[in-house]
DNA sequence: CTGTTAGCGCATTCAC
DNA sequence: GTGAATGCGCTAACAG
């Protein structure tokens, strides 16, 4: 501390942080030596240590977070925790999630360096290792899409109901030869058609919710065949690919799409193939994606901002001391667009 | 410093970070009891106290967080931002930088408060208070398309000259009725029609420097007259009504966009009005976003993602002591697609 | 190999 | 009002 220019140390301090607590000629006069001085005012890392806050809210992605930003979803929810956190005046620090191939140690180490008052995980498989590694800091944590926590608050919505909505409406308008397409069930890279053994034990919670919901509504109308097509990852790489395959092996009047993002490769892929939407092939997504509206696309609409509001808004409440935890269910809404209609008799989408 | 259990006090910091300076016996029991105790680990920010080093890039973006999510660009280069992060196993921390409105010392302070090693600040107009801030950290700062600041690095483009190749597509296509449409000037607000004296001024580097692009080309040719107009922001709803702005007021052959969100903004106000791209009205844009080749926009491709790179790789240098500042220009390239043609004889675009 | 010592920069007591 | 002392949790350097 070489503020002993003058006063003593405690004052710079208080000149920085309690102005009440000095004279204001002694402030200013303190203010201008820094200055002067070149001195950068209170060092965050001393304040952090002292304080037992940081002014940072960490976000975990599942994946790396290069493509992350790839993902319309995300960038929503990103915005939403921007919002609250622009607000609160706090940092949002995006931690690198190491792939799950990499050997523990060393990369989540760089999860647990990380300078934060509290995480956020979005979307997290079961069974991350990343998981571990969020606990043992035994900070606030909130989950997003994620699993359920113990002891932690978590923010989502009806996956399995909602996706049970939207298959209704494609058996009302009379569709029964349908097939599943999903991002990924569990984070092994595999693709291709999806064996009920593997359903069962999909580690990708919102994947498995949406698929269950799917069958719900399908064993209602005691429509008994409902295959399922894994595209092996969310890029748009993999999506297309996933989209190709189904149409390539499945013979079907509609798709129900896990996400906008499948849904919309579905439809570029079915153009490529001049099959018309929804005449030859009835499509519908999840998510709403901004995209989605341009493309008349028929979908589930949940309001991914305001996920990342709530989150947000939990984990700082938390954070500031507030016991308790919560459970908070968002609504989502089927919205009907031009990507969906009545099968017409004879199914045009046939295998190659 | 509880693990009084048995060892003392540094022991329990090798037995985190040095596993060769102790005997493997004595390290496992360490690390034994500090699970049954739940001791955490190493707490970051002592860490970083002692070390001086935090393991996070701040990224300060213009205007508020939650916008930033909403420009594609703005992802491009997060994304490479990200990947060179991920390698070095660095968090990336979003700062809120404060719109100039605010009084200075509220906002700016969680700034200054930032627990990062360095700042990369995007797209900063010229005098921006945020500026002074960074500045007075003392850390190692990249600017990135922002004021090329003392002893710093940089990366940009250039934007002029990339600017003139586009205006000189056009007036060899035969365009001599064109007007230019910019986000903003100058973070004000301001929108419509921009003197002579506002382009002088503006504070915003890359849209003034794009805009002496468009200009140099039409003085080369001796065509004068070159209305530019202002959209008054960055957001979709802003470009959107600029573009009908300009439609509005102008009777142009083809607009010279100095993005590609106000071009794709142009090409739907001019369909909403059933005008034929490129034979009634030429666009050409600047960026080349993925959304550009789908809506077959001829423009100018920057490679945002690259721009990301090194950006963190430079800043992550002279975190890491390596001297010099550097200033790195990428490569920019003029993409001709279906959204620029001849003019036809007759300009139906007229006002209203 | 192991234990001890000494700050990193700060905010908060408490005494004056 | 102001100044001096204390410890936040850690790691580097040194001494055993």
């Amino acid at each position: 501390m070489a503020e002993a220019v003058g006063v003593s140390h405690a004052a710079v301090s208080y000149a920085y942080n309690r102005p009440d607590k000095l004279s204001q000629q002694q402030r200013s006069r303190i203010l201008a030596v820094a200055a002067e001085l070149g001195y950068p005012g209170p060092n965050p890392t001393g304040r952090s240590l002292r304080t037992g806050k940081v002014g940072a809210l960490g976000l975990i992605l599942t994946d790396s977070l290069p493509y992350a930003f790839e993902d319309p979803g995300v960038a929503l929810l990103m915005r939403g925790i921007a919002e609250v956190g622009e607000l609160a005046q706090v940092a949002l620090t995006l931690l690198p999630a190491p792939l799950e191939a990499v050997p523990a140690a060393a990369s989540l180490d760089a999860l647990l360096r990380g300078v934060v008052d509290g995480f956020m995980v979005y979307a997290m498989p079961d069974r991350h290792p990343v998981l571990d590694s969020v606990l043992r800091r035994r900070l606030p944590v909130v989950t997003i899409d994620g699993p359920a926590l113990e002891g932690h608050s978590r923010v989502g919505i009806d996956d399995r109901g909602a996706a049970r909505e939207a298959a209704r409406h494609l058996l009302a308008l009379g569709h029964r030869d349908v097939a599943v397409l999903v991002s990924r069930l569990s984070p092994d890279g595999r693709s291709g058609p999806a064996s009920h053994s593997r359903i069962a034990h999909a580690r990708d919670r919102v994947m498995k919710a949406r698929v269950k919901g799917y069958r719900d509504a399908f064993a209602e109308a005691g429509v008994g065949v409902l295959p399922v097509v894994e595209a092996g990852g969310f890029s748009a790489a993999q999506s297309r690919a996933g989209a190709e395959m189904l149409l390539d092996t499945r013979s079907v009047t509609a798709v129900l799409a896990a996400t906008d993002v499948l849904a919309l490769a579905l439809l570029d892929a079915a153009a490529g193939r001049g099959l018309r939407v929804p005449e030859d092939l009835a499509v519908i997504g999840f998510d709403d994606l901004p995209a989605a509206a341009v493309a008349g696309l028929t979908t589930v609409r949940q309001p991914m901002t305001q996920k990342g509001q709530e989150a947000a808004r939990l984990l700082l409440n938390t954070i500031n001391g507030t016991p308790g935890t919560h459970l908070v269910t968002l609504p989502t809404e089927l919205v009907v667009r031009g990507s969906t209609g009545e099968p017409t008799t004879g199914s045009t989408a046939s295998p190659h």
